[in-house]
DNA sequence: TAAAATCAGATTGTTGACAATATATGAAAA
DNA sequence: TTTTCATATATTGTCAACAATCTGATTTTA
């Protein structure tokens, strides 16, 4: 066994690999914005590999619904309408409510006490620093992250972390935008918590659905609004 | 507008997109084996391209789980396990769930009338010739599939027939295997239709999720019994 | 004999070039 | 001026060869 310790090399990743990686990063930051063609010479030349390995990395992503490809058209960057938002958060409603109902029965009593914990941690930013959306919006993630993790479901969790939760972080809109949205969406975060911890999975399941149908709510009226000023200022079309 | 004939040609599919087409029909319908070893030379000589679209193929095909693949050490046909199953059962329930719900407020009046139609085919089926499982399988996905289609959601019809239906098929284990299994799913099928008739979502949804973890039930046992059965034949190991 | 090292064959990863197609540009016609 | 057509350019689809790596059999060594 004196090759034991070559393992990292069979465990290096392919061009394919980091370049998929990499390619994700970019359109969910923004980098490469909504509806922009891709084209594979440039890319390929950005990341100094040749168009291979790049196809390769565009039909994963386009198997992630991040990329969108019309053949011999080229390929896009997916663009988040409006009702293509509605329909993710109708998934997730129903993927996060079944997460939430195995979480109750399965998550781990330690488990419970760290999630319990991450409720207090973002209890206490919100008493600080009103204004830091961005931890709001990451610890969210986090909090739903974990559960999905707990529902020890390989499936539920691949669909919500490698699919669902990349279009939501495209998804600039905040709901903790609306100045009370932190405190609400923490309470009902603690609510969840409660019943997971109760092992209640009926109520859990209840609770983690209507908390998602509330968040679109708030980001439909954003959407709409946003809509609304673009028909004001930029008109006409 | 002299082109507008010719768009067939921009419609030609890639040769990437075909022998996806192809090869996933080939997993499904077992002539490439659970487990079995994709050997890209062969299966490109096979089907008479290089390995280029091929691997573009492999790529989409690991995308919806159907083939999985280790870097560098090449890429197998995915082996349905008894969990994975039952992941896919759950997160069934949970899509499909939610797809009937959505139905009962969304199918037209026409949809339902057909629907209520195939199940009076099924019905007349049943009664004439009772070990047709074919049928009763196929009429199975077809129920379902028009369901997922009404739910008017493009997420969620892709997840349903594009990943999950395919594994589901690839499962041969029938529940009509036990003999009034398919008079118990018509009567659960006329009940959901019942719903949905009556713009009742909540309780569409309900019954659909009754529906299958009771079908799950039943799968369970089967693949338990044969388990059993091979740990008694084959032995030992 | 059994374990380790070595080598050859098989298989995957990557590349650059070529072919097929689509898009953009500008000239000709209405 | 606007539309239509033809051409050139840009871009995607495909291929075959090369390089890197893995796998299994054989040989060597203890």
């Amino acid at each position: 066994m004196t090759l034991s310790s070559i393992t990292s090399i069979s465990d290096r990743q392919t061009l394919s690999d980091q370049v998929f990686t990499e390619l994700k990063e970019a359109i969910i930051k923004g980098d490469l914005p909504q509806g922009s063609k891709i084209i594979e010479d440039d890319i390929a030349k950005q990341y100094g590999i040749s168009r291979g390995p790049l196809r390769e990395a565009i039909r994963r992503l386009e198997g992630i619904r991040l990329l969108v490809r019309k053949p011999r058209a080229g390929t896009r960057v997916v663009t988040l309408t409006h009702s293509m938002m509605e329909e993710i958060y109708t998934v997730r409603e129903a993927l996060e409510g079944m997460s939430a109902r195995l979480a109750a029965t399965r998550m781990s009593d330690i488990e419970i006490a760290e999630l319990q914990q991450l409720l207090e941690n973002h209890q206490s930013t919100i008493d600080q620093s009103k204004g830091k959306e961005y931890f709001q919006r990451e610890g969210d993630l986090d909090f739903h992250f974990r559960i999905a993790k707990a529902s020890n479901n390989q499936w539920l969790m691949d669909l919500l972390s490698s699919e669902l939760y990349q279009l939501l972080r495209m998804c600039r809109h905040r709901s903790s935008q609306t100045p009370e949205r932190p405190l609400r969406a923490l309470s009902e975060h603690q609510q969840i918590t409660e019943a997971i911890a109760n092992r209640d999975s009926e109520l859990a399941e209840l609770l983690m659905r209507r908390h998602i149908s509330g968040a679109w709510k708030i980001v439909n009226t954003l959407l709409s609004n946003e809509n609304n000023m673009i028909d004001n200022t930029e008109g006409k079309s």
